[in-house]
DNA sequence: GTCGGCGATGGTCGGGCGCTTCACGGCCGT
DNA sequence: ACGGCCGTGAAGCGCCCGACCATCGCCGAC
């Protein structure tokens, strides 16, 4: 079984190679019989056009590109990852666009990764996860006028358009929320506090302390796994003047300190609020049901793919967009703090 | 900034560009002298070859196949979809080779995309999950000459190579586990009874317990959602003989399971035992831990990237291979079954 | 009324994207 | 003179598109 190619479509028309891809691209030039024989043809055959003869010719290479840099171990244990992707997909389906993914160490490796699929013609554009400070990525993509779109920010994107999270408003929420619940000493387990949204929410978690009265919160740092956060929970616990909620970055470090606290004895909500940045259904499988800041992170996929797309017709310049505000979603990890 | 081609290097080594190409493909036909000249330059120059065109000339394309099948909104819930990736990416990367990942509805588009990826050139070779009986995507993949490994088997694949888990080797140990800490009564919280191995677990579990004299298993089925997993735990929970112990088909769902149980006053693992196929960290996240059927899906994503390789460079023909065992990781929800 | 010019229509031709590779051709040593 | 060794030229992968060309109908000039 061989590849048609237009050629082929040609001789059985009876037509040129031209006026094939005349016909087959909607352009003027052939009648509209000629036109209707020719696609009658094509389909007979199953012609698809070959997407590297295409990319060849200097058009799209019908690709896009994500590179994800987290330990390939804790790729899969956040749900974050493929539901973007899927959001990604609904998109790029939609235009018949490929996904390229590529799993990179840091962000070395993640630079010279844009470098190649720049240069091999692989991608057509690229969706950046996770902005840090000053990052390094975003002056690469610029130089490369390879397009981009940033899941982070607004700020520190330079010219590339950016989807940003509103890190800093759902922070607030929960604080406020907390306060009403009467609690004062609060606690933020957060990621790598390079990263953007991580600053973001730390900042506006001090600022909305200070404002409303409240002492000054406590922020640890535990990346991804299990034992930093576990640590880090027996830790704020262990403290002569315990908060009485902790903020928790991911539903997973939640779900982790959670354990860790009813291991301790200590009962939630009555005791100890829980709330956790990300929702998933691991929020809803423990016991109590963690209160969680959700997002549409399907969505946000699909509108990265639609800002990327435009980002690749129109060129550089394309105005970032602010994402879906969290949204609260209290559940039974949270309540009144009952004083013993 | 323009992407070099060899004709820039051919300029600036003072050679003709079929002197490049020899060169920077290792062939005979350039002294050792040139060599490193061009070599010199393309590094400079920062070349890399454009993939489409290495592509149109009849080469490979650089990049395999993956197309996912299942709800958006479940993809993200399993770890085994990322960990399976991150083993994949393992090998490619180490080729650079491109991972081209596709979300699809169902069987008939996931064919689809096999036919367009294949007629669009654009993938080498795909890896194909989950088989089922009277799988119709082998006879495809079988036509279009398209390199495939099938992560499932060893039966029911056709000429694809394919990588069997071992099920029913799993599915006994856990069942003999099970009766020698004095269980009788068994049931089976299972997937889709099409897929292959969910049917090579259920044969084994009934085989099994037919030979060491237990009564017959319950099976029951329930998809990767909490409801119905939930429902088909509540179910078994409250029949007049209630199994002892359970056995769910992957390691969310008995999660869920376990959550039923403590809702509904059992005590885990004194008067219900669980254990989960697939260990993941959600599996060391509950309390009791769960007892879990672990193998290493990286491995296997790389397993199947190398075994996809050989398929590629020397035609269809390669041997099925045996996955790793799988491991039975006794934790905390399972035990002695205590009268009362 | 006839005829050249002209634009529109519908098509063909061929080059070239970047790379590989086959066929050949100098040049040297034997 | 002849066989390596180095190196060049050119073709061609499949597709797109700018340049070109034939045909025809229409119009105005004579």
């Amino acid at each position: 079984m061989k590849r048609p190619t237009i050629a082929d479509i040609a001789g059985r028309a009876g037509v040129s190679r031209s006026a094939v891809s005349f016909a087959l691209n909607d352009q003027p030039g052939v009648s509209e019989e000629t036109r209707q024989r020719v696609l009658a043809v094509a389909s007979e055959l199953g012609w698809r056009p070959h997407s590297a003869a295409r990319a060849l010719r200097g058009g799209r290479a019908g690709a896009i590109g994500l590179a994800l840099q987290r330990p390939a171990r804790l790729l899969g244990a956040e749900p974050f990852t493929m539901e973007l992707i899927s959001g990604l997909e609904s998109e790029l389906s939609a235009r018949s666009c490929g996904l390229n993914l590529q799993v990179v160490e840091d962000t070395e490796a993640e630079i010279a990764t844009y470098r190649r699929w720049w240069a091999e013609h692989r991608v057509d554009g690229v969706i950046v996860l996770n902005l840090r400070d000053d990052d390094p990525r975003v002056s690469v993509l610029e130089d490369l006028h390879l397009p981009a779109v940033v899941i982070g920010g607004p700020a520190g994107t330079g010219t590339l358009p950016s989807i940003w999270s509103q890190d800093a408003a759902g922070m607030t929420d929960v604080v406020e929320y907390l306060a009403a619940l009467g609690h004062r000493r609060l606690a933020h387990v957060a990621g790598d506090p390079n990263m953007r949204h991580i600053v973001d929410r730390t900042t506006a978690l001090h600022e909305v302390c200070r404002l409303r009265g409240l002492p000054e919160p406590v922020t640890v740092r535990a990346d991804f796994s299990d034992e930093e956060s576990a640590q880090a929970t027996r830790r704020l616990l262990a403290s002569p003047d315990r908060p009485t909620a902790i903020i928790y970055h991911t539903d997973l470090t939640a779900v982790t300190g959670l354990e860790v606290a009813l291991e301790m004895g200590l009962s939630v909500p009555d005791e100890l609020s829980l709330v956790a940045f990300n929702d998933s259904r691991l929020c809803r499988l423990v016991n109590p049901k963690l209160t969680a800041l959700a997002h549409d992170i399907p969505g946000r996929g699909a509108q990265a793919a639609r800002m990327l797309f435009a980002a690749i017709e129109a060129g550089p310049g394309a105005d970032s967009q602010p994402a879906e505000p969290y949204r609260l979603l209290p559940r039974g990890s949270t309540g009144v703090y009952r004083t013993r």
